[in-house]
DNA sequence: TTGTAGGCGTTATCAT
DNA sequence: ATGATAACGCCTACAA
């Protein structure tokens, strides 16, 4: 026999207490009706024993696992950890438990995290980064596994997205540069090409054209310092150098602002303005300083846990709207924008 | 009933399939005989349905979930992010799932998420912060919940720790300030004391002590670049101000690092050498170039995994001693210590 | 209030 | 190779 019982079950708290098993299982469901008398013998029984309730035996039947997974790349991102630090609490503070699945390695795409949600039976999946094919939305849905999207394109049926005011953030980061003075506009941004971003890149460049305003634009790399680094390298050689950066992100915000600051000597924000996206923790070190907008991870956190927690939501597809609001430091020239 | 069936279930695919539960469990078992016509009866049937096996039933009469828990708090710190990042990778490639509980809330301590793990039936808990009760590590061990304890004290049977050598390392930094030819040295620590920062400072304390050097010490909140600012003020307006400060943390070394710049104009190395530890990504970002010693996060993952596959191991308990190397950058005067 | 019985989706055992 | 049958640990009618 392979595995011999490795765990204490109902059963044992039973016989020890002298009850059916029926009578321990409803001493641990609320609202269940059980006499003073047994269920105490039973919570006896089952503290000396060190009981403890099988989720993974009652989500059988009652077929609510409370399991969410969280599925994503880059999972050590500024970012990316604050966003799952807020899921898993408050996830947990609902009765839920997150699995989490990192797909950065390459033969582990979304999909396949996904296969993995439906098999551990997860009630829900939060994709962090990538997209998932149509066809495998479509098995998630008929495994009754709902989707929460962030920051990305395309709702299946049984999905929210939530999605930030992307576009509108990039014409405010232009409007500022323009009201700091600055003429030479830039934009650096990464290849990853995601819905987010291509919507701040979009957002600023059209604002620009709309104005008659020239954009020097290079997008690099991955999503990260190092290429905000390189970027930098790349945008401030130039010899009509920009005086005006927006990141897409704060991560290549910071990469960009060392590079002016240590391979150019330039002072920030007087030889140079920068404004990134997210608001990282670093965004508000002394070293940086930087003027960004605010991921509200806590709202996004808080849509995400309420949609789950709404059955009616279940079948149908949403898209909710939440704001970046502008966190002025001291990276734009000129002060606080007003 | 409550929750009426919700996914494909092997029942539905041997139904269409025309053959037997059995014969459908067969072929999702590695191993397992069966004929190459049923099997692909049986493939073609899960296919068109979607159905996925279920690792919850599954987990109930083989007694392998297949699920382990990461339990720790300020899971959004760099060290940390990047720790359950290594964790959750090397925990698939094993073909296991990482559940993530999250204590930072003062209502979940170790021990509720140690039960809730327990309760989940994992295989073992990963513990990266605070500290188990002795009578809950009992708890663990009588439901067969293996643990593993990363940088903290006090192991119990069926657990292994996982150590560095932060005594030595501290005497390292000592003595790589001394040859640097600093001569008033200041600790800096955070109060959350640790085994892990405990031996840092004790190491650095202790030989400073042995070569009859005074040492100025700070401890001060929590673990964060904040608490380092707030260091490196209480540090630098001593009148006697110190020339080398050893942070037992890297965000406590990046706030002392910006208090001595952007508070007092110091320069560092010239007029204040640091020395961190845990070799975040923000280390050696060029505001920093911080010399620290470096978390060995892949190593600690491997050992962590490999305990686990070790069936033998689960009794007994173990230490697993591994080195944080030094990373030379620029935040020590004299460069690279040869 | 309590116990008995059946079912949840699997896997393991035992015949066939 | 295949299918019936009995667990696994729990929940929930249903009957007592």
């Amino acid at each position: 026999m392979p595995g011999r019982k490795i765990s204490v079950s109902a059963k044992d708290v039973a016989a020890r207490a002298g009850v059916s098993r029926a009578a321990v299982s409803r001493t641990f469901t609320p609202g269940a009706s059980v006499s003073q008398e047994t269920r105490s013998k039973v919570l006896e029984a089952a503290e000396a024993l060190g009981y403890q309730v099988n989720h993974l035996a009652r989500g059988l039947t009652s077929q609510k696992t409370g399991i969410v997974a969280l599925i994503g790349a880059d999972l050590a991102t500024p970012y990316r950890s604050e966003l799952i630090r807020v899921l898993t609490e408050r996830l947990q503070a609902s009765g839920r438990v997150a699995i989490l699945i990192n797909t950065d390695r390459s033969d582990s795409t979304v999909d396949v995290a996904l296969q993995q949600a439906i098999r551990y039976r997860a009630e829900a999946a939060v994709v962090l980064s990538g997209m998932p094919e149509r066809s495998i939305s479509e098995l998630c849905h008929r495994n009754g596994l709902r989707l929460v999207l962030i920051n990305r394109d395309d709702a299946h049926t049984g999905s929210v997205q939530i999605r930030l005011n992307d576009a509108e953030a990039a014409r405010v980061a232009l409007d500022s540069f323009l009201r700091a003075g600055c003429r030479r506009l830039a934009l650096a941004s990464s290849q990853a090409g995601t819905p987010s971003l291509l919507d701040r890149e979009n957002g600023f460049l059209a604002e620009a054209e709309k104005r008659g305003l020239p954009v020097l634009c290079e997008r690099l790399g991955p999503t990260s310092y190092e290429s905000g680094l390189a970027l930098g390298e790349r945008l401030l050689v130039r010899a009509e150098r920009p005086d005006a950066v927006f990141c897409t992100t704060d991560l290549l915000a910071c990469g960009v602002m060392d590079a002016a600051r240590h391979r150019f000597a330039l002072s920030i924000p007087d030889d140079l303005s920068v404004i990134g996206f997210d608001d990282i923790e670093q965004a508000s070190w002394n070293a940086y300083e930087l003027t960004t907008f605010r991921q509200p991870v806590e709202e996004i956190g808080a849509a995400a846990v309420d949609w789950l927690s709404d059955r009616d939501a279940a079948d149908g597809s949403r898209i909710i709207h939440l704001t970046a609001p502008m966190s002025w430091r001291k990276s734009v020239r000129g002060g606080n924008g007003k």
